[in-house]
DNA sequence: CGTTTTACAATGCAGTCGCATCGTAAACGC
DNA sequence: GCGTTTACGATGCGACTGCATTGTAAAACG
């Protein structure tokens, strides 16, 4: 074998790549040359490192849900109450940060793939369904809890898109979110 | 000149095609040929009409819009009180039916663009501020009538993508709707 | 009737695409 | 030392891309 080489992290640099090309210009513009390029490596470790485009794309993908999930499971750990937690991690899920800005482009642009691409909306809706119990759970005890993590999911995701948009400024973004959690709480 | 031709109509039958390939396959699959061959014209017809692609998704984009804003025109004109006007309309909004479901994924993959594409997402932040503001008119004259459309536009736009995803069902998507109104009205 | 203009169809072209193939430098097992 | 295996880099290939160019049948206009 030639000089032993971290696998892993070969596969997450070429696929935050992916995610940055995703993000500013859209996935039409992720091909494997452009990828290589982004990434600074040669067309030839890309595949060396993925046998097909759609397998590089999913890869990509799991690993930006995986980032994004972090990101909202530590903003909620530092919050105490069950209503400020369930806000914190309803604002994580908005792009109000540079992070978070970064992310929405990219998650959208798949969401858009998984409305045609069985492949990708297999994973999407495991994470998202995971996220939903999670909000159920904070939402609490009440016969309608998991009626209400569904609004609050569709929500964020709804002002996540009008946001990215630019039809919507962050200030109303975080009002429709505090507004509808009174009504919760 | 030649045979005197509908020129409005010729566009919004390429436009038709594109936005077949948009819903079926994704905006990546729309090529001048492969909108062609599904419009049943040449590749000639299509550069004939439209200079460049961008105009011809432009376009297509465009004729979408109007075709959902008039669908949900139509839904909400049969329905006679306040409350039952705006179920039917935010209803209207998801893909509940055949037409419907024809329409979200195109919607979707022109969203996503719109992300990252800015003569895209001009217009479709022009027919969302006009949907906000019926929105907000029919909430009523509560002060925070602005705030409650922004919330249910936001919760529709979640619910649409969630529906198309396969992540919810009709059902869930309707009871959602139907558990917010509640408290709006 | 002849000219001009419109509405295409057909073909060509340079560039890009995903992917396959080939070559090779390096590290490990023997 | 030596063959095998890993990790690439380089190149090539056929298909496809958006777009430009050219040709042509037909209808309106003088």
């Amino acid at each position: 074998m030639p000089k032993q080489v971290d696998h892993e992290a070969r596969k997450r640099r070429i696929a935050d790549a992916v995610c940055r090309l995703a993000g500013t210009r859209g996935l039409e513009a992720v091909s494997l040359r452009h990828v290589a390029t982004e990434a600074g490596v040669s067309m030839g470790q890309v595949q060396h490192y993925f046998a097909t485009k759609d397998e590089m794309l999913l890869f990509a993908f799991a690993v930006i849900s995986e980032r994004y999930e972090q990101r909202i499971a530590a903003a909620v750990t530092s919050k105490r109450t069950p209503r400020t937690r369930l806000r914190a991690l309803l604002l994580a899920m908005l792009p109000l940060d540079d992070a978070g800005l970064a992310e929405g482009p990219v998650l959208l642009a798949f969401l858009a793939r998984a409305a045609v691409a069985a492949e990708i909306a297999a994973p999407l809706r495991e994470s998202g369904a995971g996220m939903r119990a999670f909000l159920a759970e904070m939402v609490g005890s009440t016969p309608d809890a998991e009626r209400e993590a569904v609004i609050l999911q569709a929500l964020v995701d709804g002002l996540l898109s009008q946001l990215l948009v630019g039809h919507i400024d962050a200030r109303t973004a975080i009002a429709a979110v505090d507004h509808q959690l009174d009504r919760v709480c």
